[in-house]
DNA sequence: TAGATTGTTAATCGATTAACAATC
DNA sequence: TAGATTGTTAATCGATTAACAATC
């Protein structure tokens, strides 16, 4: 496997590989070449070939790339493959929802367990995910050391959960907070979702769109 | 204001510059340079002046720019000071979250109504907002004519729910289920929340930052 | 005025796409 | 073999950053 600093925008790409690759395999494919993906993925075959040169040689010239091959080579390469400890902290709603129906496991973690303050969730489980009372939060890190802990606490309270967990010894955040985390250790790696940062940017287009069909010449300025 | 393309990497940056003028806006502060922006976003000073250009000329030489003015101009430019119309389709646990703790408003919509399959679901409200049966969604859709429809059903049905929305003359689909649509009206535009996508990527940057701590030196080929 | 900061043009940097020899 | 398709190098394209005249 190569190395080198890669690309933040192969590194996005890659899970759209992963799913594409995944639906494949479901439907029996066993070879695609560059092409196709790209024509059915609506991407440039070069560029398609440019990411997994990033990685290593997994084609073969004439045929293509084996479609269960190439799944686990990216499926290893984004750790999708691994079973790593994830809790999650702020059990509410959204927090919930997660428990109950985000796959994990198909990113390579494990929910080993839940926490919140509130007493009436404290003892519950959610998909045989236990809450806990967040006064165990810090112990349970030291004890079992998850790799990861998915931020639903209010916002009032994200940055000193997250520089909680982080200084406990938890090295990703994932963050559902729509606030913009700096925690404090520099070596943690948050991924922020930002529910509105997407649904302006669909705002945005939107208008866009509008604009466009009110002014269908293409109006000099 | 200007015209012309604007590059996609602009448009996903607005939305942070609006949360950054709303926390100087909600903490009184009165003008703000662009160099004062980009050291606290972390982002280029030129940068910063180059996207607000694109859009009109906002500052002012030796002041800078103001805030709250700044602030309305990039809301106007997203369409967040907007009322428009949305619906919610699939009122299950992550729907009926959305429904209750996300802002429509503060990104310009009006959450109208929900629709889902099942009954013991119909009749209910969230937030005030109703739960409607399914079987309205396209009268609904006519008679009110929603700018957005945010897709919250199961994998399953999404497609299908996707081109539903759509021929009925929905303009937008905040699309929560984990596929790529394509959706056959060609002029609908889609945005996705890939849950999995981005969890995905957190993970291989856990990967990777353990990795380097593992070869502190920078290991030769 | 002197200092600060904009808007914009030019320079740099990086990412995407095209081209093609290698070879299955 | 002939056709297809890779991996990679080179060319293009676009985005970011630097520089600076204009001017508040």
């Amino acid at each position: 496997m190569k190395r080198g600093k890669i690309s933040n925008n192969v590194i996005r790409r890659l899970p759209r590989y992963l799913h594409f690759l995944n639906d494949l395999s479901y439907h029996g494919v066993v070879r695609v070449s560059s092409g196709e993906m790209a024509s059915q993925m609506g991407l440039n075959a070069s560029q398609i070939r440019q990411d997994f040169s990033c990685f290593g040689e997994f084609g073969q010239q004439g045929y293509g790339y084996n479609v269960e091959m190439l799944r686990q080579e990216i499926a290893s390469i984004l750790g999708a493959d691994q079973k790593r400890s994830a809790i999650l902290v702020g059990a509410g709603k959204l927090g919930q929802t997660l428990m109950g129906n985000f796959d994990f496991e198909s990113c390579g973690f494990v929910l080993k367990a839940a926490f919140d303050i509130r007493t009436d969730l404290v003892g519950a489980s959610v998909s045989q995910v236990p809450i806990y009372h967040i006064d165990f939060l810090q112990d349970f890190i030291r004890d079992h050391q998850p790799a990861l802990a998915v931020l639903t606490v209010p916002r009032r309270i994200a940055v000193e959960t997250a520089n909680a967990v982080a200084d406990a010894g938890v090295r990703g955040i994932w963050n559902f907070t729509n606030i913009s985390l700096n925690v404090a250790k520099s070596d943690v790696i948050v991924e922020d979702i930002h529910f509105s940062d997407s649904l302006l940017s669909l705002s945005y287009y939107l208008k866009e769109s509008e604009r466009d069909a009110g002014e269908p010449k293409g109006t000099p300025t």
